[in-house]
DNA sequence: CAAAATACTTCGCATAAGGTACTATTCGTC
DNA sequence: GACGAATAGTACCTTATGCGAAGTATTTTG
């Protein structure tokens, strides 16, 4: 395949690549954005406002409306600090910790599939591809130093 | 790396996946849905209404002020049809046509980028793999059936 | 030729996102 | 320890987007 068919397919599949919650089936009761807050929530256990602003890249007044709407559906709840009375800590509820575990499962289950297309070799060199193109991609992000210099938090995960 | 590292994995970057626009850097003036309305333009040369919506999976209403917007920002012009004065077909003005050039001037030079640091054994795997998975993907896709039976258009790219 | 179907548009409403101004609390420093 | 600056959030308002329902113009169909 030359580098033209390979561009036309890239054009082809733009829109799967702009809009994966399409093909993903996550059949999702909350927004993306909604899902990543929820996301950084149950990784963290518990978070306050700014944490969820900072991952999101978004201002806190967006945060807020965000997070009025979790809490109001019932995934989210809100506490005031008892140390800091500025801050209000996020937790998930019990619903929130539900529909989490469900899309782990979903992940893995995608995973899974995945997995069992592909032979040792391939999942390996696959992974090493991943690897290389993620690495490149974030060599050349401006938004690397920025963010190094004032985190609430941003853990690296070691792979491998 | 194990199951559960690859889950962590994707869970730490599952706002790299849901949010695309956001790392791959192509500073649009246009919206994510304007984008991909312009491409299906792009690659026909003239569509009607239907069509776009057709490919955005939105009804006419919705595509009408799409359009409306990309009429009034200069990048796509209407034009009543003269054999069935119910149809409006859309083009690419000169603008319009620029920016999807420098879409894919800026796509290629992605690709660019991620051939160079793979070699040529590694390309081809990985292009085997995707093509696994796009399959594995599209396969278990309910919308595969539906979405043959009455079509506006829908061309299919035959890869290799 | 009248009724139905098609291709769109208009209008009004709902939601999401973000900017600005405001409140409450804590920190810094004199 | 008091007072201004900084921090953490919220409230309010505006804009953009998306969609349903109803309306218009044109074509098809029986």
């Amino acid at each position: 395949m030359g580098q033209e068919k390979i561009l036309d397919f890239v054009l082809d599949n733009l829109k799967k690549v702009f809009f994966p919650e399409e093909w993903i089936r996550l059949d999702l009761s909350v927004s993306k954005t909604e899902l990543l807050a929820m996301l950084i929530v149950d990784r963290y256990g518990e978070v306050i406002m700014s944490q969820i602003s900072d991952y999101l890249n978004a201002p806190l007044s967006t945060t807020t409306g965000l997070v009025n709407r979790l809490v109001k559906n019932g995934y989210l709840q809100r506490e005031r600090s008892e140390e800091d009375r500025r801050i209000v800590t996020i937790q998930l509820t019990d619903k929130g910790k539900t529909m989490m575990r469900e899309l782990k499962a979903t992940i893995e289950s995608y995973l899974e599939r995945f997995n069992a297309l592909l032979s040792a070799e391939e999942r390996q060199l696959l992974f090493k591809i991943i690897m290389k193109i993620v690495n490149e991609l974030s060599r050349k992000d401006p938004d690397a130093e920025n963010h190094e210099k004032q985190d609430h938090f941003l853990r690296k995960i070691p792979i491998e």
